[in-house]
DNA sequence: AATTATTTTTAGACTTATCTAAATTTATTT
DNA sequence: AAATAAATTTAGATAAGTCTAAAAATAATT
């Protein structure tokens, strides 16, 4: 069993790991945390001596396989709960992500199966970042932002980067909502504005509204 | 904003402080909590200080009106977390309780109340508990042992106090679940065995049967 | 390459919550 | 009421996690 502040480091250092594939700075580990760069050279020794984490002095950071696999679980978890707040007790999506750092911390694995299928195995999150399923894998394709789709390409609302209130209550005026299905018509070049049909309607929306709704690439098997 | 140590202390003196109305000893509050007297005294002291509680040195404790109000806000999400456990993601009743022990330090008073809520205002726990409402009042009249009615006397079974397996295999073949309409039909003066007449059939229950299962009495308005 | 700037680590201190062992107070017996 | 027992508190220690300030290592610049 883990601390709330070990699960937390080894949070911020997967997804810090993710952007680039280098070592982790303790600096930028500080800054994320909103601590002390002292403060993270301590904690860091601690993972280490726990083999959760490989660390040269001065030389910055990587998780090891074990470090990595409870990144994943807190991070389920913590999607999990997020789905929860805003699919079950309606919280709007900028509202949830501080009472889902604490949720994520609950320690029983039972509560998350159990908790994963009563939501029904969800594969995205309310805000489009991907759910690692129990054994750690991401089952759903990557989304993409809307902006870089092609013309004549269709796919699914499933996220949005800028989770807003004026940018929801933006879509809302639009009556889109998660799970649309959404194909796009015509690119303007002038402005890169896109034509969108959604299954109600066809309108324009501009390049900032493209680039934060988060799409899931149509398969073509269908 | 309190500690979950606090927390617990406020919530097990509360509960100890129901049992019988005097100042709650030191020792009992360190059984309950599994820790030592001496730690007990240091919590003590600083829950004193910040007026949670009115303390002389050896006479024990009694909580203040503040500190008892954070007791019952726990409590209340503590008995909410057990509903939802049970009732929405289907735990057995005997599994929820290290759980919700987790649960009920979360920080969130909208979370509370849109819980509270998505349960459908729920006045019970899985255990027979009333759950406070958002001011701090138990709505529910109280729950009494089945052994305790009367002749003719009718009722809605709303909680067990022992939970075990065994019992809940036991009840399980007698098909009873809760909100089960009860009524007394005799007692046997015996042994105390009770003919109870549910929705579905009538037969005979044993003594210890009748003190594990916790009724709201059938209000006569209806 | 030498100097300056930046990053990281060490050293020592603080807080929270706990413990053991000893001292003190209250309760119980003889 | 004196002696013993039980309960409670104090004193001193420990572990986790954090901080500030100073030292050391690495990176950037002239």
């Amino acid at each position: 069993m883990y601390t709330q502040a070990e699960e937390n480091y080894l949070k911020v250092i997967f997804t810090l790991q993710k952007v680039k594939e280098e070592p982790v700075n303790t600096n930028l580990i500080a800054e994320k945390l909103s601590t002390k760069a002292s403060s993270v050279t301590d904690m860091i020794k601690k993972l280490s001596a726990k083999k959760l984490l490989s660390y040269q002095p001065y030389q910055g950071v990587m998780l090891t396989k074990t470090g990595r696999s409870i990144a994943l679980k807190v991070l389920r978890k913590h999607r999990l709960w997020e789905f929860f707040l805003v699919d079950k007790l309606h919280f709007k999506w900028d509202e949830v992500h501080e009472i889902a750092e604490q949720l994520e911390h609950i320690q029983s694995d039972s509560l998350v199966d159990k908790l994963d299928y009563f939501l029904g195995l969800p594969k995205y999150d309310p805000h489009g970042d991907p759910i690692p399923d129990k054994a750690g894998n991401f089952t759903g394709e990557e989304l993409i932002s809307l902006k870089d789709m092609e013309i004549g390409e269709r796919g699914i609302l499933k996220g949005l980067k800028d989770s807003s209130n004026v940018f929801l209550k933006y879509l809302d005026r639009k009556n889109m909502v998660i799970d649309d299905q959404i194909e796009v018509v015509e690119i303007e070049n002038f402005d890169r504005s896109v034509l969108i049909k959604t299954n109600w309607e066809t309108f324009y929306i501009s390049e900032q509204v493209a680039k934060n709704l988060l799409i899931k690439r149509k398969s073509d098997e269908l």
